[in-house]
DNA sequence: GACGCTTGTGCAACCGATTGCGAAAAAATA
DNA sequence: TATTTTTTCGCAATCGGTTGCACAAGCGTC
């Protein structure tokens, strides 16, 4: 406890290698792009090694406003969707020598504006973004200031962001021809957050497609969740029925609406898919597990992480012009036990 | 794009309000450990307010080596039971200041020794390590470094690194008790990875219930996996069933390996808990809603995560002479529907 | 009014690594 | 061998805060 090994440093080795410290530091320097002597070069390396030198990230950091660290902003870690995308993510940045700290909002705003601040003190030099709101004026601040950000799952209303999201369009097409075909021509929607783009994409696509299919969609058929929560989907599954529309099948704007969405229905004895057919988003972990099976469509989690990855890389290496302004990861219908044909 | 606001300093502050910088630095330190004018430091707090100072944590860390955040080594955050814990080491960490780095290390040794190095460069404050295996060599140099490390629901062998664990003995007691008085004296048992404490902690605990309750435990009633997976869980279940001994029950190390010994169960025609009672450990998020329902032991995840990080704090801030060696925190019998009173 | 003491602020070194610049040494050329 | 050119490496400033020390002003006391 009272005698520490201090940690070896650039100094260290200039003394026990006879060389300046600017050696050192030009010999350890991985570009090698300055002309040294192989034999210093080679010394150098050695008693480097020998010694167990390691940088110190703040010290570079510091002097060069490059610390390999990148910011994740996510909404919650509980939520099982996240954690494949952190996965993703780390899959290419850390072989890089990336580190990341990864911060939770709760979806709130309050506390997105501190979480960002806390990621600028760190001087984070790339930031992906997993909980943005449609509207975030403090995105604007963060690349003013310098600092490369790209979303994930979610974009900005306006462009100049580069985002990673999912087909949405796409898979909303699907989930409704899946239900149209089975013979639902009475499609009742809970809609995620107005403040997400998740939540507007998806309920614009709903009534597109109800359009082009030609299924009435009246006001009453589409409520708005609050949040993504199962919660939720208990109190708007409770709300569509006191309203009285005679829907016949329920699409969820993700999964946990969707579960919710079950409970309720099985609260008030109805069941699912003889009564009522429900459908998610998103295809999260272990909802293969849970009966009787819900029908949604997968996203491609970790290949969204490692696509933002890859994009926020270019963006903090300077190659930020060759980024699309978004990209769109295709999603695929998974066909479990809650979709069934009408009653009658 | 091209002009980047800098962020203000301390000598931005300095020269706004005519004083040193060294004076700002003081009027700025929340501890108010210095003499100055209340006039000055109400200037200072002022502009610095203004100008949307931020401390730049690289620099006050360069001096101070206090950089404010911690890391976290987890095994694998998609493994479910650990963004809870996660969270619960953030909600008394993160309203403090410090921001944490998270790193899996897949229960490889090679990478958590990286993970290791890659915290010491960032200079963590501390380490809340939740995938320590029984021996760790490198915990030690870390220590020695002078940087406090705590582990969570597993623990090392020797003594000397303070503990958050869970009651493994009681869990694994009332499981036990819960088949006996279900009428099962033929338990067999799939234990964890012998590397951890927790693989071990709960053997010793089956192996001692067993004989305090008279039950007959022989060696082929035991087979060690090799991780904590479903994968193990089955082959260990197949290589049990092999065995030829007739077991009626089956205490799996934890919920994973549980989950993938019912079906293994399910895949040679046997069904449980009619022909064969399980149970978990651990009793992670969504398993309520798995048919026929994990009976399970509930550790308080997010309260590990709380207690681990208070007693880092501890060591943070000089006071580690005030830290238990090891917390054991109570555990909760979770009964369902996978326990069942044998055939016959 | 001179002396000592307290109080408030500035000065400058420091943390560890990076990098432009210049000087010395080595190599090339005359 | 003298001179020019190139290569190799050291010097010192810098990044943004922090902190021990010194100095100056303010105050009280005899």
């Amino acid at each position: 406890m009272s005698n520490m090994k201090r940690p070896v440093t650039l100094k260290d080795i200039a003394r026990e290698t006879g060389v300046h410290v600017s050696t050192v530091s030009r010999a350890l320097d991985p570009n090698g792009r300055s002309s040294l002597t192989e034999d210093v070069v080679q010394r150098v390396r050695d008693t480097a090694q020998r010694m167990g030198y390691r940088p110190n990230r703040l010290a570079s950091g510091l002097r060069t406003s490059r610390t390999m660290t990148v910011g994740i902003v996510i909404p919650d870690i509980t939520n099982t969707i996240f954690p494949p995308i952190l996965r993703g993510v780390e899959s290419v940045l850390e072989p890089l020598g990336y580190a990341s700290i990864i911060v939770n909002t709760d979806n709130m705003v309050e506390r997105e504006a501190r979480l960002l601040d806390v990621l600028r003190e760190r001087g984070v030099d790339g930031i992906v973004h997993a909980a943005v709101p449609r509207e975030d004026p403090r995105i604007d601040e963060v690349v003013a200031q310098g600092t490369p950000v790209v979303t994930v799952n979610r974009r900005l209303d306006r462009p100049g962001i580069p985002a990673i999201v999912n087909d949405e369009a796409h898979g909303i097409l699907m989930l409704m021809q899946h239900l149209h075909a089975a013979g639902h021509r009475r499609i009742a929607h809970i809609a995620g957050p107005e403040a997400f783009s998740t939540g507007q994409a998806r309920l614009r696509a709903f009534s597109q497609t109800a359009a082009s299919l030609g299924i009435e969609a009246p006001q009453t058929a589409t409520i708005h969740a609050q949040r993504f929560h199962e919660r939720e989907g208990i109190r708007c599954t409770d709300e569509l029925l006191a309203r009285g529309w005679p829907f016949t099948a329920l699409l969820c704007a993700n999964d946990r609406l969707a579960l919710g969405a079950i409970q309720a229905l099985q609260a008030r004895g109805l069941d699912c898919p003889a009564d009522v057919s429900v459908t998610g988003f998103n295809d999260m972990p272990f909802l293969d597990l849970i009966p009787p099976g819900l029908t949604t469509v997968r996203i491609a989690q970790y290949d969204v992480g490692q696509a933002a990855a890859q994009v926020l890389l270019r963006m903090m290496t300077g190659r930020g012009h060759e980024v699309a302004p978004e990209t769109v990861l295709p999603v695929e219908l998974i066909r479990r036990g809650t979709v069934a044909p009408p009653r009658g």
